[in-house]
DNA sequence: AGTGTATCCTGCAGGC
DNA sequence: TGCCTGCAGGATACAC
């Protein structure tokens, strides 16, 4: 479920409710979600300060003191709530997995209703490790066009599957690879070292573009993503082609097409996507 | 270096 | 109403 824009709007809901609190102690309802055993987890976050929060990929980052940090990977249906903080009364978590208890009052859930979430206590060294594995933020002003046209250029792989390992670049996932791909007009499947000049810097525009503009709408919600307080992501509206198999291109009405590969679904308007590349 | 397949887990929609 | 299948925003491990 979430990608970049949601694990970051997430982040900026709980912020200013979580910055600063104390961890009384970890309740584990659901040990699945972590690496190590639940009370070797548990001595790792017990009375630690949060110090900020942020986002790296399509992780949230709790940054605690003694150089820790929470690593909240939110998998498919991952979530975190603050419940009870600063009197508020968000929607009640249905699947917690792990309940942060606060110092200041109220807790913080790790709610997942299908446990494919992960959260891992690191230290500064075993973080700084897993950071330099992720690719380039695709966001972040050191993320141009040429370096995208660099990385695609040694890779033979789908342009799609190139998108979503994270190895390459960090926080695309399946919607917003689909939906950048649509605006750049290049096929998903095309493999990823064929994509011309201009193509490549369309679709560096297209991402960019895209990411921002679900970031503006709070993300995507198609049925589980929500924000801090609750409510889900508009930007499912301004979806061209994600989940629209069958129903008319908005640009040329042809009717949208669902392929299967790499194990999962790409959407695609067959004529603004043409499988053979193009330099227009 | 690729790709297809399977796995973790729950819930929902659709067909019968 | 129930039962079945297929599908889902992710990540990984495996054999070929």
């Amino acid at each position: 479920m979430p990608e970049l824009p949601e694990a970051e709007t997430l982040v900026r809901g709980l912020r200013p409710a979580i910055a600063g609190k104390t961890i009384l102690h970890a309740r584990v309802h659901h040990a699945d979600v972590l690496r190590v055993p639940a009370a070797r987890f548990r001595d790792c976050v017990r009375g630690r300060r949060i110090a900020t929060l942020d986002r790296r990929a399509k992780n949230v980052l709790l940054r605690l003191d003694a150089r820790r940090v929470l690593v909240v990977n939110l998998g498919m249906t991952g979530w975190l709530a603050p419940v009870g903080v600063d009197g508020r009364a968000p929607p009640r978590p249905t699947h917690p997995a792990i309940t942060f208890r606060l110092a200041e009052g109220g807790s913080l859930v790790f709610d997942d209703v299908r446990r494919f979430g992960c959260v891992e206590c690191l230290s500064a060294s075993e973080w700084a490790e897993r950071d330099r594995a992720l690719g380039p933020e695709p966001l972040a002003d050191g993320f141009t066009a040429r370096v995208l046209a660099q990385g695609l250029g040694r890779s033979r792989s789908p342009v799609r599957s190139w998108l979503l390992d994270q190895r390459r670049i960090a926080g695309i996932g399946n919607i917003y690879a689909n939906e950048a791909l649509h605006r750049a007009g290049v096929h998903p499947a095309r493999p990823a070292r064929t994509l011309s000049h201009a193509e490549s810097a369309r679709l560096h525009r297209a991402l960019r573009r895209v990411l921002r503009e679900a970031l503006g709408a709070g993300g995507t919600t198609i049925s589980d993503y929500r924000n801090a307080d609750g409510d889900p992501g508009e930007f499912v509206r301004e979806l061209r082609v994600y989940g629209r198999e069958g129903e008319p291109c908005f640009r040329c009405n042809t009717p949208v097409q669902r392929l299967v590969f790499g194990n999962r679904s790409a959407f695609l308007c067959p004529r603004c996507q043409p499988e053979a590349p193009s330099t227009t």
